[in-house]
DNA sequence: AAAATTCTTGACTGTTTGGTCAAAATCGGA
DNA sequence: TCCGATTTTGACCAAACAGTCAAGAATTTT
């Protein structure tokens, strides 16, 4: 039976469906993550993948699917770790790991931070519902529990929301503001170790405080 | 004598000139903020400022000039209390001060916060000079102010540049993440009073961690 | 009030953009 | 190998884009 168009991304790919869509997203990542959804435009996408602009719209309808689909990735990514926290654990080391993790994914993956701080700061149209919903479940779910461990006296009384907040954007720092941090520190940023280093400053930082003891 | 543009920024301006130079560089504020330079129209700037685009181009020959006035007057703004920060002040005191302008700031106007951060996002590509001349001397010169400081014991011991760099992803973020922080607090975050109650527990975490005592 | 200057605008231009279409090239199973 | 299905492309289109131009409206100067 003939196909209209390529299969969505539920039914099953051909191996050249399955590269071309791969070559296509790391592509969309790089250029919107640079130049913003109305900044980007498909034939730089298409360039950067290594195929013709038509060739491109036979995999992804329209620009805006293209987008859609590499928020809604980086955005289900993200979540993984945060969930993840375990309110049965220690609070001190379950913290130390999220923040070790969401480091560790704004090296490795710098143009997914961006991309998604992009779309935060275009007033998130596109997942402005989510954010609301599901998102801010998750949050007062997590909140909740930082709060049980402050109760606890296992954690030192600070607003569970704030924390969250400090820890995405202390986290998220190195990735966005990848060019600054570059421009400041010079080679001495792109060495082997260097974010171990970063890790171990912002965990001395958030779990000591800057007052000496 | 006959002047073919509006003066330059330099020389006096009339009172209209004043008026919608100012008009401009607000709707450019807020336009480039959400849109990036390249998403941007000098259409919807326009718009934005009340008046026809052929009128906005006789204020502005560009639209990479516009961008560039608006986004060399945030840096300025910027600079100013960082250069602030006093060698001879308390640590505490005068970290605790510039943390709390800098929150100031990213309440009072988060859309040059926004262009800020969209400008390092696309890799600064205007900035990208400033960053690693003046901005890196400014920098390595409050660093090793505050490195002193350790060495008095009169600050815990932490790597100054991360520091500074902690202090301005977490100022930055109420700013930058402005809908993410609404959709989860809320009503909340649009009281009165939010504003310091976010510098308290930026402040608190910031200062005293959040390792129980 | 008249003249000189400054301000404002609609019509226009060449280019870039997202997306369509039909035809050609390639692939994969029988 | 052959044939249908998939993949790829160049030519094309309408809308949106940054910027120009000449002429009219408002303001300031004399």
């Amino acid at each position: 039976m003939a196909q209209g168009a390529a299969r969505a991304a539920s039914g099953k790919q051909s191996r050249i469906q399955t590269e071309n869509r791969a070559l296509i997203m790391r592509a969309a990542l790089d250029v919107f993550s640079t130049d913003g959804y109305r900044g980007a435009t498909v034939d730089r996408i298409a360039e950067r993948a290594g195929m013709s602009k038509t060739n491109l719209l036979y995999y992804y309808p329209s620009k805006e699917e293209i987008y859609r689909s590499a928020i809604e990735r980086t955005v289900e990514d993200w979540l993984e770790p945060f969930a993840a926290i375990d309110p049965d654990g220690d609070p001190i080391e379950e913290l130390r790991r999220y923040i070790t993790i969401k480091l560790d994914m704004s090296d490795r993956s710098p143009e997914a931070s961006r991309l998604f701080a992009n779309e935060i700061q275009r007033g998130a149209p596109l997942i402005g519902t989510f954010l609301s919903t599901r998102l801010k479940a998750l949050v007062d779910e997590k909140a909740a529990v930082i709060r049980r461990w402050i109760d606890a006296g296992r954690l030192a009384p600070v607003d569970p929301y704030h924390l969250i907040f400090t820890i995405w954007a202390t986290t998220q720092h190195y990735a966005d503001f990848e060019v600054q941090v570059q421009a400041i520190l010079g080679r001495q940023a792109k060495k082997p170790g260097f974010s171990e280093q970063v890790a171990h400053a912002v965990l001395s930082i958030l779990l000591n405080g800057i007052k000496p003891r």
